[in-house]
DNA sequence: GGCCAGGCTAGCA
DNA sequence: TGCTAGCATGGC
């Protein structure tokens, strides 16, 4: 069955997909000219997919007929994953006050954020990806969704949900250091599952909460730092202010973008970013985009070189 | 072969 | 309170 949402102004579908074939490989596959994914409602896990429709409309259709109910809840967890709620004219319109961060700006026109259907599978994609490259971080994620999430067919393919807090508290550390994980990680996810399970850790009460409050709340949890809440603020909780002043691919891309010779250091990072405000988060985002594409091209033009 | 990844913790001063 | 070694492995 088919649902559809209308999509902002200012909203590239195309662009904004690229991202997602790009780097969630492992969850989102391309067929019929749609992208399908499993996603789990309150109720069940369904397969999902979407595309932009000759009205220029988010199109869904779903793998299974749905509730009343539960198309409700899929087109909530839709307008989130894709911030079809975002409207992106006043971020423009701030950052063409700055001409070097603007630069970045053309070739993204429309490209939105796109978050993780729920709070804990981006707590858990969060804490896999600390301190690995993105595509390592991927193909681990990969191997712990086809091993413990829930497996569904449909067109011919093989799709699984992401693991449930439930089966992942019920694992043993060594589940998760056979898929490569380390013993930390292990004993992070499996720890942080069990306290959501026993109540101790309640996600998505910290909706209404603060930035700040969201943060202290959270650090105090062994396994999660400053940058895993900041991604769990902009990929989980949608803030639009997000700003991780240490994480290395900002740094990088600011480096990069000024062309200066040192990487900026975290409190550099804060005076770049002291008229960011109230859209670090998308200025973060494009420059993560950014410095992928860049890191892209001198990769062609290196193969290019050497094969002469 | 060595350094680096969209970090975090424990242990030490 | 602040600093840093160690974690672990794929990619370049």
């Amino acid at each position: 069955m088919k649902l559809t949402i209308p999509l902002p102004k200012e909203y590239s579908f195309e662009k904004t997909i690229e991202r997602v074939k790009e780097f969630e490989k492992a969850t989102e596959h391309e067929k019929d000219k749609k992208l399908w994914r499993a996603i789990r409602l309150s109720s069940r896990a369904i397969v999902v997919g979407v595309c932009k429709n000759e009205a220029g409309e988010l199109e869904i259709e779903s793998h299974d007929k749905l509730s009343r109910f539960e198309q409700m809840e899929l087109k909530e967890i839709m307008t989130h994953r894709w911030s079809l709620e975002v409207d992106l004219t006043p971020f423009y319109k701030r950052m063409a006050q700055n001409p070097i961060l603007y630069s970045t700006i053309p070739d993204r026109m429309g490209f939105h954020i796109v978050r993780d259907p729920d709070l804990y599978e981006c707590l858990i994609r969060t804490i896999i990806s600390q301190q690995l490259n993105l595509s390592f971080a991927g193909t681990l994620i990969h191997r712990f969704i086809e091993q413990f999430g829930e497996k569904i067919s449909h067109l011919d393919m093989w799709f699984s949900s992401f693991p449930t807090v439930e089966r992942v508290a019920d694992l043993n550390y060594e589940d998760l250091t056979t898929l490569q994980l380390t013993q930390r990680k292990a004993e992070y996810i499996i720890d942080l599952s069990r306290a959501i399970v026993e109540g101790k850790l309640d996600l998505s009460s910290l909706q209404q909460e603060t930035d700040e409050e969201i943060m202290k709340r959270l650090i105090s949890f062994r396994g999660i730092g400053r940058w895993t809440v900041e991604c769990l603020l902009m990929f989980g909780y949608g803030r639009s202010n997000v700003l991780p002043a240490a994480d290395i691919g900002l740094r990088n891309a600011l480096q990069l973008l000024y062309g200066s010779d040192t990487r900026p250091s975290e409190t550099e990072v804060r005076e770049f970013a002291k008229d960011w405000s109230p859209y670090a988060s998308y200025v973060t985002f494009y420059l993560w985009d950014y410095l992928t594409q860049q890191k892209k091209i001198s990769k062609v033009t290196k193969k290019g070189y050497n094969e002469r």
